[in-house]
DNA sequence: GCCATGGCTAGTA
DNA sequence: GCCATGGCTAGTA
């Protein structure tokens, strides 16, 4: 495992419950801001095997970001299960659930 | 080659 | 709506 992916599943495994962290913020703080793309997709692969909370993860504008129904309904209820908004078009409001780590 | 991005532009209203 | 970006997993040979 390199040490950006090291980086990136210990960042997302520290987002408390009811709080969420944008693809490229998540890059960012591992050290390379423009590797949103790089985030998506250990997300997709990794998540499992590690057990990560791939749903407090939106994009830029807050957005859930899984095109698929099926996908998208479970990040929805997960958030909303831990006391996250989420609108019917699957938006959450970044200034208020938005996690900024020390 | 993949991916669940991001940011900026053109073009409409 | 378009396209530059980036780090690498999964799976074959």
């Amino acid at each position: 495992m390199q040490p950006f992916t090291a980086q990136v599943i210990e960042i997302i495994s520290a987002i408390p419950a009811g709080k969420v962290m944008t693809y490229g913020q998540v890059a960012g703080a591992a050290g390379s801001p423009r590797a949103a793309r790089q985030v998506v997709r250990i997300l997709h692969s990794m998540s499992g095997k590690h057990g990560l909370p791939w749903h407090r993860v939106v994009n830029a504008r807050g957005e859930i970001a899984i095109r698929e129904e099926e996908g998208f309904f479970l990040q929805k209820m997960f958030l909303e299960g831990e006391g996250v908004e989420v609108t019917e078009d699957g938006l959450v409001n970044l200034a208020r659930y938005q996690h900024h780590p020390s």
